[in-house]
DNA sequence: GTCATATACCAAGACGCCCTACATATGAAG
DNA sequence: CTTCATATGTAGGGCGTCTTGGTATATGAC
């Protein structure tokens, strides 16, 4: 199925988990729940994408996970930002200000 | 060269271009300098994304083109905006405000 | 008179990101 | 005891963009 309209914007997903990261620890699934509830339902993240992401970001230094137990008593990898991962986080932020107001300018070219 | 951060953001090519032919025919050459003066160089638009971007979207229909004379005397192929191309551009205007905004959302939540 | 630069177009391949689909396991609800 | 929600993960592939490299003509500089 071709892309579906909730899916998230190429190039940002690193960037979303970053900032949802940086609000406090927390696990994957939690991640994908909470980015889908802040963005009412525009914004949906595929299993298939968070967790490859995860692990690129863990890869990278970027994040730093621990296993805990959840409230409802599971196990799971929880996530915090470490220091290169808040300097990245920052970056890409005004990288996406940038970008988008951008491209928001030539949408509202009249002429 | 690993990603340019003046690149376009991935799935908003065919957006600008479809927006830039909105304004009236134009060639290729000249579309990828008007985005650039635009969006005051932060959008560039590589030659080698541009035509196969223009292809892409004349073989969906979406754009027309006719091979025309410019102003300094060359020929050059005038692409305009067909009816389809048209829907396309409001549908796909109205998609990237959706989900810019929620985008914009989740990274001005504090909390 | 030839060199650099601007204008105009095109093809082939690499790469990264994200999606679909699948696999696995546990706890709660009925 | 089966179904649903929770939770993590892998495999495989599509798609859009970038990089690289190529063809031409026209114009101005030196």
């Amino acid at each position: 199925m071709a892309a579906n309209k909730a899916d998230v914007l190429q190039g940002t997903l690193d960037m979303l988990i970053l900032k949802i990261a940086a609000l406090g620890p927390i696990h994957g699934y939690a991640m994908a729940q909470r980015i889908q509830r802040i963005s009412k339902d525009v914004l949906q993240v595929q299993q298939g994408s968070l967790y490859p992401a995860l692990h690129r970001l863990e890869d990278r230094g970027l994040l730093h996970a621990v296993w805990r137990e959840t409230e409802t008593g599971r196990e799971a990898k929880f996530y915090s930002l470490t220091k290169a991962g808040r300097r990245r986080l920052e970056l890409e932020s005004s990288e996406w200000d940038r970008v988008s107001n951008a491209v928001r300018l030539i949408m509202r070219t009249a002429e």
